[in-house]
DNA sequence: CTGCACATGTAAACAGTTACATGATTTT
DNA sequence: AAAATCATGTAACTGTTTACATGTGCAG
């Protein structure tokens, strides 16, 4: 299981809340690993009682109190031996594919719609990747920030994100071009 | 779920028997689905059940029996209702991601060793996916095949498994070389 | 006064992995 | 003689998703 180890990840840099990591899931964290407020939840109540992360309770006045947790000498301990480990190779597992897999015996009009939105899904995914970077690297230029920056390994991780959308939406693009060109001149003539 | 329709989709070209399916599992299929031969074995009885996939038996002398299964109306429809809703995004779920994103608590040595491990994975597995390409295009070049080539699903699936394995080996290889920069120079210098 | 953000969970259902089980044939 | 391939499963466990449950404060 790797859930425990992405929410370790996801405080190493700051105290957060299971709320406030549900929100790192839902934005940053999104590019390498996903994950359900209740599964946040449970695996923070988990964490703490093999004291992996120590909660603290905060009380506010305005909103619900929360519990902020921190990543303790146990968890860094945890996330080194995951590390040491040998990552499982990963795959891309993904609906689309295997419509387009089954592509010859359906409908195109009705992939090419989902391609397109999934087209437009990954460029807008891509465009906040950007400007998630842009406010990592603040004012200094890549080679810089990769170099001297303080905590690079989000940056970096972010970039594979990027990446990926782009490549999604490249790849979508291109199967409708390929499905349209099809349409018009037919398999086998 | 979309392990039945990735089997579904598996089954539309040929007759294959769940032992096939588990191999077609291994590779070419992997590009976009991953399933052990439990999980193809259950899914291909609970699919006979409903009348999606229907199985017939072959009697060998030299081998043991197998059951053969093809796609039925059922199944074929099934598999367009499917295409027709609107598909998940997909998200990368690695590992080797998370590992990357804790790189400024950890050992870069050990790290490194991961990644370089990936990035050789990521090497075979587009060596593999691009003599896959080869076999199915035959003579003709991409673009002739993609215009009148028979069944061009499977394909443009393998071509997204590539960019993808390319894409991993080339980030790998990047994150390498920044976690080796850093090391001379330090951060913060 | 409606909807969104904050804040935290439980319970049930579904999907996926690991371990176990069996047994024949073909290749090295 | 050992290892790989063919061929098919069961059982237990772990992980993920969906549905449900509760309550406050702020902005439009």
């Amino acid at each position: 299981m790797a859930l425990r180890h992405a929410v370790l990840a996801a405080l190493l840099d700051e105290e957060l809340s299971g709320y406030q990591v549900t929100k790192a899931f839902a934005v940053g964290v999104a590019n390498f690993w996903h994950a359900l407020p209740q599964q946040v939840y449970a695996e923070l109540a988990k964490l703490e009682k093999e004291g992996l992360v120590a909660g603290r309770e905060v009380v506010q006045e305005t909103r619900p109190n929360k519990r902020l947790f921190r990543v303790t000498g146990g968890g860094l301990a945890e996330l080194e031996r995951f590390a040491a480990a040998v990552a499982k190779p990963s795959f891309l597992r993904d609906d689309l594919l295997v419509k387009v897999q089954a592509a010859d015996h359906l409908d195109s009009e009705v992939l090419i719609g989902r391609l397109l939105e999934r087209a437009a899904f990954a460029d807008a995914k891509a465009a906040s990747f950007e400007q998630l970077l842009r406010v990592m690297r603040g004012d200094r230029d890549e080679a810089e920030f990769l170099l001297r920056g303080a905590r690079v390994g989000p940056y970096l991780t972010c970039r594979r994100g990027l990446d990926f959308e782009r490549a999604n939406r490249d790849w979508c693009r291109e199967v409708v071009a390929v499905l349209r060109a099809r349409r018009g001149a037919g398999p086998g003539s």
